[in-house]
DNA sequence: ACGTGCTTTGACCGATCAATCGAATCTTTT
DNA sequence: AAAAGATTCGATTGATCGGTCAAAGCACGT
């Protein structure tokens, strides 16, 4: 058989179970559903991973570390109110093009045990910091409202839930969610009693 | 032994069992488990329930039904964003009061298959529906922003989300939290470029 | 004392689970 | 062509899964 550049085995098994574990749950898949979506026999399977629950691990990690990098990347020079937009933008795109993966990150993470569990929750915890730090800022430049946890924890959750009901290819664009889920975020935030221009939509790229 | 008026096995053993399908998530919570927290042998154990997953069909539906029927009895006559503030409310106060039952309800429909999943399905989307009503009824009326489905999911997913962070009895109680989601959502409810008292906090009593 | 009906027990069932292993096969290097 | 290394296979392991069953325990009315 000719042999073109095809993905190496382990990404394909990765990539398999991502989308497993997302429509059914990382307990209700077994091995053997794995191996048949990938076509491999048992040791062939386990030749590429190391066990289910670092299988799973892979996932979280690769895909949290991402975001947690981006987010440490921006700048804290930048106006509070853009780099919520940024953050966001970066945010639903993701989910939107890898929405099997951050549907794994977001609700089968109390899957893992151990070592494993306690690295990704401290990821997941970086993560909601840089949220955190954009409405504290924002909160002190007088852009925003004063800070409060519950108003972060209720934002960032919005952002996240949004694997729930995001279809990637549907009618409307990734960027268009991105942009109305932004504005709605940024007005909620204004500080109340307030008018003020929501500004420009956030021109960055995203990595 | 003096028989008191004690609850009885089968609620123990679905209080119980909530408690770990919260924790755990139900494919990783077995059997055994459940019946060491409860304390029964497995023939008692099966006495109470007919099978595992009709015991998760019991806790999610119990509350989700109990909160299609508060939205359901609410009139539509009622200003639409007192109405979005009820249902709010309603919802955080039921999430606060039964966080492990609720995120059961919210994290392990999954799980369920065949017509007792399309039943859950059924009542989610409508408990949703009572949402969407009242955002398309505010627009209308012009208090709230044009409707889009986007801001719909939105909303309601950040109220959802609340189960994930909600401390029943932490510092701030079910009722403040309430408050202030609602404040945050109707401020980024209102049309753009408006400003307009958001209105009192809604006196409604909740069922 | 006796029977009746609800409750509990724990041994037991077949199925399925994640993971292992030695041997076979294929690919690449020498 | 021969050796070396990477990949695959599938039978097999011991543990655990959800669920069943016949028999016993128990409270209570008669």
């Amino acid at each position: 058989m000719i042999r073109t550049v095809e993905a190496p085995q382990r990404t394909r098994v990765i990539k398999a179970a991502a989308q497993l574990f997302a429509a059914r749950g990382f307990h209700a898949v077994s091995m053997s559903d794995i191996q048949e979506a990938v076509q491999l026999g048992r040791g062939a399977l386990y030749h590429h991973i190391r066990s289910k629950e670092e299988l799973l691990y892979d996932i979280i990690h690769e895909y949290i570390a991402d975001l947690v990098e981006f987010g440490l990347s921006l700048s804290r020079e930048l106006d509070a109110r853009e780099r919520v937009q940024i953050l966001g933008r970066n945010l639903i795109l993701k989910i939107a093009a890898n929405k099997a993966e951050l549907s794994v990150c977001f609700r089968e993470d109390h899957a893992l045990t151990g070592p494993r569990r306690e690295e990704v929750v401290r990821l997941h915890s970086t993560y909601q910091r840089i949220w955190r730090d954009a409405l504290v800022d924002g909160a002190e430049a007088g852009v925003f409202r004063p800070y409060d946890p519950i108003i972060w924890k209720s934002l960032v959750g919005m952002y996240f839930h949004s694997f729930r009901w995001i279809k990637p290819d549907g009618g409307l664009s990734p960027e268009d969610v991105a942009a109305r889920l932004n504005e709605l975020a940024l007005q909620a935030l204004a500080p109340p009693n307030e008018i003020h221009s929501l500004g420009k939509p956030a021109e960055a790229t995203v990595g």
